[in-house]
DNA sequence: GAGTTCTGGAACCGATAAGTTCCGTAAACG
DNA sequence: CGTTTACGGAACTTATCGGTTCCAGAACTC
């Protein structure tokens, strides 16, 4: 961080921070919604009710705009702590899907920046450190809440494991295209995650 | 298809079809170095070897040298033949693996094209199907070597199962940017993909 | 009020790239 | 041969967009 000093109160009509986060909105939903590069500096500033001026004197270039974006998404972001601890590990799961619906926008932003990432180091890391990060994190607490209380199989390694679901939406959202719907997460949890992490196959409904 | 006229040779120095084949290859190789908006024109036909009105004669946009060059792969593609049958879903799974590194240059494809498919409905539909369906289609058809040999857990859900490893490719390509080394192969096959498949823990390796 | 900085809006500049045209040459026809 | 079409290569046109500058007005300090 740089020197805590005090602005000595500069001259002039002060600026209009109130203007700064609805800028950042305003890219984040351009982002999700044309990508990268489709993305134009004009389109942000007309959504926030801007003009470019007032966009570059606050951002050098369009990379550090976006990349400021994507960094400034953590607020919203779903922690561990917001997860209720039900008891037991598919109670968690269930309680995060309640929750989920807050997160879809986040991946659509993905999608636009998945391109850009080979190309810009600097984006790479922010996206992996505000975005990736924390939602694999999020999925690692719920299993070691569920291994404190014993439900895992022994043994079982939580790093790859932990990957497994935000793998399995960023494919149905990037890839496949199909939509975030609660049957795919009910069966992501039941079918796929719930029998890996305990070693136990549900049973299947009857058809 | 169109009626099967013979071409009443056309007058002229007739059209060299070696071309083709040649300007897709350097469509592709761009398209995976640089992504669908990075990607030129002038560097494909430089690629080539060929003059843009080449390209352009064959081709009436960017956007359709695209969709003909992802078309275009299914040559390359690894089909349920092709992976011996070994007697053994493990052992099918080795054997594929053996041969999989044919296709990590697909998947960066796909980071390339991943921002567009959202925006162009004929392109996502080809990405889809030639590049998409084929890797779940040769994972489901090894799940269905291995439901006939008795080895799968009953009841089991082969649609989504057979996306799993897709998905965790993909998002190790795509999002995470980390390399498709045999370590993490071998880890999703054993730790992830066969105990789902299965119903059967793997004992885990002894530190 | 004078001076300074911010505001949205619009005009402007420069670079990049899609797409077109033209050149000189090569390869087919009659 | 002459005509026609394809070739690689380069010049060209046009549009878009990142980024800058200017404007008239607003908001602040002194």
């Amino acid at each position: 961080m740089t020197t805590m000093t005090m602005e000595p109160r500069r001259l002039g009509r002060p600026r209009d921070t109130t203007r700064d986060a609805e800028i950042l909105q305003a890219a984040r939903e351009e982002l999700a919604e044309r990508g990268y590069e489709r993305m134009t500096m004009a389109a942000v500033a007309a959504r926030a009710g801007a003009g470019k001026a007032t966009v570059y004197r606050r951002w050098a270039s369009k990379a550090e705009l976006v990349i400021d974006a994507v960094a400034c998404t953590a607020d919203a972001a779903l922690t561990l702590e917001k997860v209720p601890d039900t008891g037991s590990l598919s109670g968690d799961l269930r309680a995060l899907r309640a929750l989920k619906h807050h997160d879809e926008g986040v991946w659509l932003a993905m999608a636009g920046l998945v391109s850009e990432l080979p190309h810009a180091p600097e984006l790479a890391s922010v996206v992996h450190d505000r975005l990736v990060r924390p939602r694999v994190g999020l999925v690692r607490g719920l299993l070691e809440r569920a291994a404190r209380r014993g439900e895992l199989m022994p043994g079982i390694n939580l790093d790859l494991l932990a990957t497994v679901p935000p793998a399995m939406i960023a494919y149905r959202l990037l890839v496949s295209g199909e939509p975030l719907d609660t049957d795919f997460l009910v069966r992501l949890s039941d079918e796929i995650f719930m029998p890996l992490a305990t070693g136990v196959a549900v049973p299947q409904p009857v058809g």
